[in-house]
DNA sequence: TTCGATTTGTTCGTATGTATT
DNA sequence: TAATACATACGAACAAATCGA
């Protein structure tokens, strides 16, 4: 017998600890939609009985999901799939600062919902082929900060994963549009990318933020994932440079 | 007797758990100079007895440590102060990317190193009071990869910490510059913020970057932190923005 | 308001596995 | 091979937060 296989299908002899085979069955789970956003995991005695392993195993499956922001864990209540706040960013993904250093965290205007067929390049970043004319959703907006355009937002989105979604929830989103995917779609962005260009401003950018044409914008291109990698929203944001600028942090304590 | 005090100083008692506190008397330990980067740590229960509390506290807070790239476990081996490797980056520091999305590890040339004080604005970043004429080095540098100059590249760094840096130093220092700042004066980065600006080339740096004057360039200014928050390099890089631009990834798995 | 059941948070002790020297 | 050091896993106890009776 080279192998034991608890009933819960843990394999005590394989390659992975058994609480990175936790990590991945719960992974699973939330890929598979068994526990949506925001929604109570069963308790780390359950999840033991469940998996075949001690409370130790699932405490540090858990934990490392709970490092990841997957998972959230409150004393006295229980772990719950982690939720993008209607009120506030979950990560810092608005990384948009003004002059002064402070952060902006702007509203949003819609100004079209339309839907068509992915373009080649698009298609390529969203994981379809390129000549699929894969459908998606597409969401022109412009952010605004205390009355100013402070940038335009145009979203793709492939319509397989947000049929569901209507011109009306987005107009409806507060701060975060990603808890509206969460809501209306179940569609949960847990990891993003961003290529940040500096360019000048074209004609149409220049008229939508009230900038000279040719003055320096910087356009941020964001690739957002859910669950396994799975690419989800394709964004542009195009703002003015002279005005704002794009921090990070990175590193700890 | 309200509270209880083990000899080593650690607050059963106390607001804070004892593993965060074992994290924060390391870290004081790193800010103080007791393990100096690359060093090894005392062992797991050499460090419990010392503390006073059991190896499973002690593990905890490590494990925090490890996790925000502080401290690196090698099993069988012990734990050590993480080094910034001369051969490649400890974080992905360095953002710059090409068209095709290659990431460019530029290689340095240094062009002037100079000591000076630093600049009202130089001293506010670098946490001295304005008018200290703060005593500072001035390095001037290219980066190039495949023999093309990919960006400038001005550090400020406080001449009360970087002494004993000298101009043969920095030449001699490969890929990354924070291991130079390790080895030679015993300054370990462990967190930068970047803000990364567009503007038009000016005449000087479209003379350097061989572009023209007016094309767009990304400017990053970084400010790099030591243990417990203290700055200690202001770096600004400027690169062609229509060949390069920044990547960030943010989220987990 | 109080009490008790539930759930996660923290801490400890112990045993065994695995990499290093 | 043997000793050392970290990695994984289990069991247990109590604390702290939550919630409903």
């Amino acid at each position: 017998m080279p192998q034991k296989n608890t009933p819960a299908g843990l394999d005590v002899s394989g390659p992975d600890p058994l609480y990175k085979q936790v990590e991945q069955r719960i992974l699973q789970c939330l890929a598979d939609g068994e526990w949506k956003p925001g929604e109570q995991l069963p308790t780390e005695s359950q999840l033991a009985e469940r998996f075949g392993v001690a409370v130790f195993t699932i405490r540090a499956g858990i934990g490392e999901l709970a490092a990841s922001n997957i998972l959230v864990r409150k004393q006295g209540k229980g772990t719950f799939v982690a939720r993008h706040s209607r009120l506030r960013q979950r990560y810092q993904f608005s990384h948009i600062h003004d002059a002064a250093g402070r952060q902006i965290l702007p509203g949003r205007e819609l100004l079209s919902f339309t839907k068509g067929t992915a373009t080649a390049a698009e298609a390529a970043r969203l994981g379809f082929p390129p000549d699929a004319r894969t459908p998606v959703i597409r969401l022109a907006m412009i952010s605004v900060d205390e009355g100013k355009t402070v940038a335009t937002l145009d979203i793709v989105l492939p319509a397989r994963l947000f049929g569901s979604l209507t011109a009306a929830a987005v107009r409806n989103a507060q701060e975060n549009l990603y808890a509206a995917y969460q809501d209306e779609c179940g569609v949960n962005v847990i990891r993003v990318e961003e290529h940040i260009h500096a360019a000048l401003a074209s004609a149409a950018e220049a008229k939508t933020l009230k900038i000279r044409t040719g003055s320096p914008v910087l356009r941020v291109e964001r690739m957002a994932y859910t669950y396994r990698g799975l690419p989800v929203e394709f964004r542009t944001r195009v703002f003015d440079a002279t005005q704002y600028h794009y921090r990070t942090v990175e590193g700890g304590i």
